[in-house]
This record gives structure tokens, sequence and C-alpha cells, in this order.
DNA sequence: AAGATTGTTGCTTA
DNA sequence: TTAAGCAACAATCT
């Protein structure tokens, strides 16, 4: 699933690729997906592509803004050179849920930015395109919580975004309202690195666990982002390539194998409803 | 074939 | 009053 890492790789692509050109057509195939006037955006030029948490930001000329989420399966996939007319686009090679030709069966917009196409799939169709005002958007990324790259994420706001709650401590983690970008990915392997148990309740970790889990959110994020995010699943760059962060978890998706660390086996379990993979000899409970 | 899965929202419960 | 828990959403996999 698409968190800071993957949103942030996918954004760094695709910035090279539409910075300054027109948005020339919108083809709104879910309506779902995008629920406003795509005339609204037709004639727009694209003037920054920024990120906050997990959401992208294409923002435009006449103080108009594209924000998409891509939720659990979300893919943005750049085509520089899509041949003249409306015949399908032909993909170098088959990407699993994509298959071989754009647009696809989970594609649900496609915009034309300069002579390029811009193909926005989902298939579960969570995901979704908004067109905010500069204040609306303002408005909406208020809700958010700290951002980890920044430099007010240290340990003074960590603890207390920490404080005041007796939610298991990987619960917290995928508040986006208390720290932005994480998902079920490194929220998992972050623990990992820190020797915590996913279940504690966060308001019961120490000084030096807050640090060292600090710490180690950056670390992972770092890492996910050298390795052009974690392609388990749906997740692929706007030019069809994979990450590769996902040869390289220690926990995540590894239940019933051993620990890298104390050969103890990896454990699953749940936590708020969602899969929670640790390991019971390095992340105790206390 | 019913149930689990996944991020987020919005409703209900405590 | 507010935090916490959970159904719902859509599609796929088991």
């Amino acid at each position: 699933m698409p968190e800071l890492p993957e949103v942030e790789t996918i954004r760094r692509q695709l910035k090279k690729a539409i910075l300054n050109k027109k948005i020339t057509k919108v083809e709104v195939l879910s309506k779902k997906q995008f629920p406003q006037n795509p005339k609204l955006v037709v004639g727009k030029i694209i003037i920054a592509v920024e990120r906050r948490a997990k959401l992208l930001i294409i923002k435009l000329t006449h103080q108009k803004n594209l924000i998409i989420h891509l939720k659990l399966s979300g893919q943005l996939i750049w085509q520089s050179n899509p041949p003249a007319g409306g015949q399908k686009i032909k993909l170098k090679r088959v990407i699993p849920t994509v298959g071989e030709f754009l647009p696809s069966k989970s594609t649900r917009v496609i915009l034309t930015i300069g002579r390029g196409k811009l193909f926005f799939n989902e298939m579960r169709k969570f995901g979704w395109i908004k067109l905010l005002t500069n204040v609306q958007l303002d408005k909406e990324l208020q809700k958010y919580g700290i951002e980890p790259f920044r430099k007010d994420f240290d340990q003074k706001s960590f603890a207390k975004a920490l404080t005041n709650t007796r939610r298991p401590i990987k619960t917290v983690l995928l508040d986006q309202e208390k720290i932005a970008g994480i998902g079920n990915i490194y929220a998992n392997e972050s623990l990992y690195l820190s020797k915590i148990h996913p279940a504690m309740p966060a308001n019961t970790l120490n000084a030096k666990q807050v640090n060292g889990l600090r710490e180690n959110i950056i670390k992972v994020l770092k890492l996910g982002l050298k390795y052009g995010g974690a392609s388990d699943e749906y997740y692929i760059h706007p030019d069809t390539t994979r990450g590769t962060y996902q040869n390289h978890f220690s926990v995540y998706g590894k239940s019933g194998e051993s620990c890298r660390k104390c050969r103890s086996i990896i454990k699953r379990i749940s936590l708020g409803g969602r899969g929670t993979y640790f390991c019971p000899g390095c992340q105790k409970a206390e």
C-alpha cells in the first residue's frame, strides 16, 4: 500500500514529467474517483507537485489543486508518448493488476498533460482525486499530524502525540492525525527496529523508547525511499518500474518465518482490526 | 462460498 | 465530553 515513501517516490518522478505542463483533457471513467466537474481543470498549468502525509498535491494555476489519495491499490502511470487517437497503449511489460494495456479495467481517470497521459488506476475504488481551492486545501491539510521528515518531528512533539492515549502504539502510529504518512508496513518495521511490542499502550512508552522509535521511524521511511518504496502488492512507479523495499522487510508479512536477529518465529496478531507482525523474542511487552 | 483483508471515515458505544 | 471500537466501502484472495 502506498505510504509516505511510496507517495514521495511517485511525487519525485511525476514532478519531472508534468511540471509546467498544461492539462488539456480529463477523462473520468469512474465518477466516484473524481466527483467534481473535470472541466474545471482543463486549461490549467501545473505549477508544483507536492506531498503531505500520503496525499499527492498537484498545484495548478488559478488557485486550484488536485489532491490524490491512492488508498490501498492506487497507481499513477505516466505515458510520455501515447499513440495519437483513442487506441489502447501497449506497455513494455505486463504489470500485475494492470496487464499489458492502458487504460486497464482498473483505470478510473485519465489526465492528458502536455503530450503525455497520466493514468489513475485504483482496483478497489477507495482512492480519489479531489479538486480544491487553496483555502479548502489548507483546511483539509490541517487535520494531519506531524510530518516525519520535518524538523518539528522531535522528541518533544512525538512524546506529546503519544500521551493521553492508551491505544496500542501500533494503532497510534497509523493515526494520521497524530503522525502523517505511516501505514502498516512502516509501523511494523519501525516497532521491530525499536524492540517495542506493537500492543504496548502508547502512553506507557518511556522517554528512551519514544526517542528510539522516533529515530527508527525516520530510518525505515528513508530506507523505503532509498529502495523506491515497497512494491509488495499493487504499488508501482509512474514509469511502471517497481520499488524493492519489499525485499528488505524484517517482519511485515513474515509470520511463520524466523527473526533474523534472534531466530524466534515472527507472529501475526490483529490490532485495531489490522494485521500486525512482530518478533516475540525481540519485541517484549514492557 | 463466506470471511478476511486493507486505509480512512463516520457512526455508535463506553 | 471525548476516546475508542467498529461497520462500511470495493475488489480479490483463500
